[in-house]
RNA sequence: AAAGGAGGCCAGAUGAUCGCUCCUCGCUUUAGGCGAGGGGAGGAAAGUCCGGGCUCCACAGAGCAGGGUGCUGGAUAACGUCCAGUGGGGGUGACCCCAAGGAAAGUGCCACAGAAAACAGACCGCCGGGUCGGCGCGGAGAACGGCAAGCCGCUCCGCUUCCCCACCCGGUAAGGGUGAAACGGUGCGGUAAGAGCGCACCAGUCCCGAUGGUGACAUCGGGAGCUCGGCAAACCCCACCCGGAGCAAGACCAAAUAGGGAGGCGUUCCCGCUUCCGUGGGAGGAAGUGGGAUAAGGGUUGCUCGCCCGAGGCCUCCGGGUUGGUCGCUAGAGGCACGCGGCAACGCGUGUCCCAGAGGAAUGAUCAUCGCCGCCCGCCUGCGGGCGGAACAGAACCCGGCUUACGGCCUGCUUUGCCC
RNA sequence: GCCCCCGUAGCUCAGCCCGGAUAGAGCAACGGCCUCCGGAGCCGUGGGUCGGACGUUCAAAUCGUCUCGGGGGUA
């Protein structure tokens, strides 16, 4: 999984989309940006980002969205599985570079299989269930918590 | 050198790696993918303050209302923009600024202060005249008071030329603390006092004429004592301009909901054709279809008229579905060069170039080198090394402006200071 | 894209249309009275570039233009 490309299919676009992510997906709060994962069907991840006007004037905004798609491009090895994740970008971001964003986002995601691996654990010690390592969006809603 | 003021230009460059997007070509193909070549933010892309193009609105027609503009001439597709001028104003100057029509069409407002704030009027003042006036003067009286017969206060009568005080009538606007603004200014004459009442000069206004200019206007001459305050970014008047909406305009394709519920209004007439019924043939009737006139109602984004649409139709409310794709979408009032016309804005001609088209929204990230600026160190005053910095800001249909934000460079200009 | 509203004391708002000089009100703050103390009540006090700039006017919170910030509607 060296792909650092981004295609189209590789971008969240529908409303839809974003709603579902955001509604069940987990939670990761850094400070820069907010991070919304959510294990998906599709043959590869999906990144959505959302950059609220407070943030700041249109450079700004376009300047955050473009650091934020070249780290999930150069970094999509972090994730285990495919999964679509929706970046909502923080005010606090603005000054920070393209080191900052990195460095956030891997701790981010190393929160984010921490917490899976545990998960699965749990679960296989429960009953031994699907080698497939695809949780269903029930499990993804009990994550949030 | 320092201040100032005008105009123009640029918006770091090159390369590598990893990406995004569009176009062309080729291969492959189920969407798609791969390869090659090429293009990929701005001077303001911004604010959305104006003006157009373009598209649609069963036509855009008239009047009113509403909005805008406001010296002149030109430029332009158009403008509230630009250019050239006129008239004001500011600055020592280079230069800059001005919503700059009308206040002798009308209405309204001008706080406080002040006599008075707008066809003038008259508080003080000045002047003239008047009075059972006061005051003054003269005479008389004796009741009352002071008191040494007299005299004074007092009472009555008469006079009053002048001066002073009060009041009344009239003249006048020279002077008057005020105020942002006070009814032309100065001087002489004149007068009871005064006043454009008269005269001289000056300032302004209006009218007439001449000359120059397309014109705004300028200059000159003559006349009228005409002196008529300001505010229309107060209402308003005059002249000119403005149909409305906006690319989420609009066109097409696909999908989905299923002709959903409640209330209200109207459910008419004429003509042609076809079929059927009827009949001796007709008249007539029913259904379908095409056209016309209307009704209810609607459109004409404020109102009125006018116009237009309009027969299982229209209006209002509630409920439900889709909220995907393609086009519009970039060749244009286009850029650049040269020539010509014009003071200029700009126009014309020729040649040449094709120069962003995204859609949860592309144009990026990292590194290196060079160039620029600042600081520090070495130091042969030119170079080397290190560190840091590089503004405002991101196309969303397209243009022309305006405004705002902002880094730097260049050109000639003005004033002041110093040196030669 | 189109359209609208707001900005005045620490806070919430008047005043603006139709200009006139001390810009008001309530709450809050501070001081005093009252009370053993506090609250409530009563009396008093301070606090304003009227979002900014330019203009019109004798005079601007008010009128005009530009601008900054905040909020909303609509397809």
């Amino acid at each position: 999984m060296d792909d650092e490309r981004l295609r189209p299919s590789e971008r969240l676009r529908r409303t839809r989309d974003f709603q579902r992510v955001l509604q069940q997906g987990v939670k990761l709060v850094t400070p820069l940006f907010v991070l919304y994962v959510l294990p998906s069907a599709e043959p590869r991840s999906r990144l959505g980002i959302a950059v609220s006007r407070r943030v700041g004037k249109a450079v700004v905004r376009n300047r955050a969205k473009r650091l934020v798609r070249e780290v999930f491009r150069r970094h999509k090895s972090l994730l285990p599985w495919p999964c679509d994740v929706v970046v909502i970008v923080r005010q606090a971001a603005v000054q920070a570079s393209y080191r900052d964003y990195v460095r956030q986002y891997q701790t981010a995601l190393a929160r984010y299989r921490r917490g899976q691996d545990k998960q699965r654990e749990e679960r296989k010690s429960e009953a031994s269930l699907s080698c497939r390592p695809l949780p269903p969006g029930s499990t993804g809603r009990g994550d949030r918590l």
